[in-house]
DNA sequence: TAATAAATGTCGTTT
DNA sequence: AAACGACGTTTATTA
């Protein structure tokens, strides 16, 4: 005997055959896609009109969709999650409204053919883990202060500044106050104003030298003219690197030696 | 008789049974669908791990992939259009790598349990159309100038500057000459500074008054502080009102009355 | 290829 | 709710 069936799944339906199935799927909070001719309405912040065409159409149980063309990696409508859908069965077709009333925004899917629609029971509790953003470079300069340069201390992450935040404050073994900003991707003229702003700030609350230090992977062309202009400093230091230098802090506990 | 099937599903497949479907279904430029159990392995500019759950994933004709858990509007991992797919059954399960050369990037999604694999044929010629964005406000600023105030004289549009693009440099109705940058939401300091360093360059190049005017549906009170400071002016405009005006602009022709 | 700005950006965090 | 900055931002456009 087979394993109970966890999901519904129709080939070339009717659009009165789908439109229960749909409802039915949304109200059991299940994730339904569809694949089917449509048209997609949208108005909202902006407002964008879909001719018919084949399209991909997943309706999530947060209350989300996407509308996705056999093309690009975005979808060409969407809703994030938290919309309400009402499914109907009109005359030009059956009518998925996807809308969220607080934010006054609407997409109409117009489905007027369909290959398949599919309820399904997907059940995800796997963790997800971003490696090597710019948050665990900034970890592993504080964990590790020679890799910006020997002898640095760091005194403060995160300070609140005007601007922002400064993403490192400490002295260097001069004992002269640093500010450091880090990028994760290449860092180019803009990263370089930013990190003028908080000098800006930095230059009026302080009467004493202050050095500036951009840390990324790399930097533009640009970047690195306005840079020197303005009489900061470069230090390379790749994301890789520092997601490495993290493995060896949170690393090998001490309990793995008395493992068997 | 039926019509000739343009779509391939299979219900609960086994990973044997689906590798060659999704194999074939890749090669031949299909809209692949595959709902099941797997895990995600992500390296490139970062790097992720997805632990084992139910996901839908996506693989498109144009090289693009998708995998999304059953939340959120945003992919939890993806791959642009232009990837590369592996396919292959392993001794841990079906793995599919999709990967882009260029940018030394890649996704490998290892499946354990396939709840539905679908191969579509997805035809889609339908146009796209996007209304109320930057681009018509400013089309509408310029068929109707006296939207900003009576008697302003566009003058360009578009005009390339050191930083980038001014929006729109025209005269006001006392001739003087007056800097235009258009935000489709609410304006935020950010806009500000980039209107400021039109500014600075049209400062250095003229020696005489110039006006300064930010166009957008709103502004943010630390936006409005820094715009007040810097001596520059706020005109409320919705794109919603921009795009009304271009119909009114592209309306009905002439022709029209002619028709019977 | 690099740089620049828009986006129905989304998402998280803090005020 | 509003503001602000980061994002594997993506995407389009232009030098």
């Amino acid at each position: 005997m087979e394993s109970p069936q966890r999901q519904t799944i129709l080939e070339n339906p009717s659009l009165s055959e789908a439109e229960n199935v749909i409802k039915s799927g949304i109200s059991r909070h299940r994730t339904v896609v569809i694949a089917g001719e449509c048209t997609v309405d949208y108005d909202g912040r902006a407002s964008s009109k879909l001719e018919t065409g084949e399209r991909l159409v997943i309706f999530k149980p947060d209350g989300s969709a996407l509308v996705h063309r056999p093309k690009d990696y975005s979808p060409v409508n969407w809703q994030p999650s938290g919309s309400i859908f009402h499914t109907k069965l009109g005359k030009d077709g059956l009518v998925v409204r996807v809308f969220r009333r607080k934010e006054r925004e609407s997409m109409v899917i117009t489905f007027t053919g369909l290959q398949l629609v599919s309820v399904l029971d997907l059940v995800d509790k796997g963790e997800f883990n971003l490696y090597a953003s710019e948050k665990e470079m900034q970890e592993a300069l504080l964990f590790k202060p020679d890799m910006l340069e020997p002898g640095f201390r760091p005194m403060t992450k995160e300070m609140a500044v005007d601007p922002g935040f400064i993403d490192i404050i400490g002295y260097d073994s001069e004992g002269t106050l640093t500010v450091v900003e880090i990028k994760r991707v290449k860092a180019n003229k803009k990263a370089v104003e930013q990190l003028k702003k908080y000098m800006d700030v930095i230059d009026l609350d302080e009467k004493r030298t202050v050095r500036a230090i951009l840390v990324a992977p790399e930097i533009t062309d640009n970047g690195l003219d306005l840079l020197k202009e303005l009489g900061y400093e470069f230090k390379a230091l790749s994301p890789q690197k520092c997601s490495d230098v993290l493995k060896q802090k949170k690393g090998t506990p001490l309990t793995a030696f008395f493992e068997p």
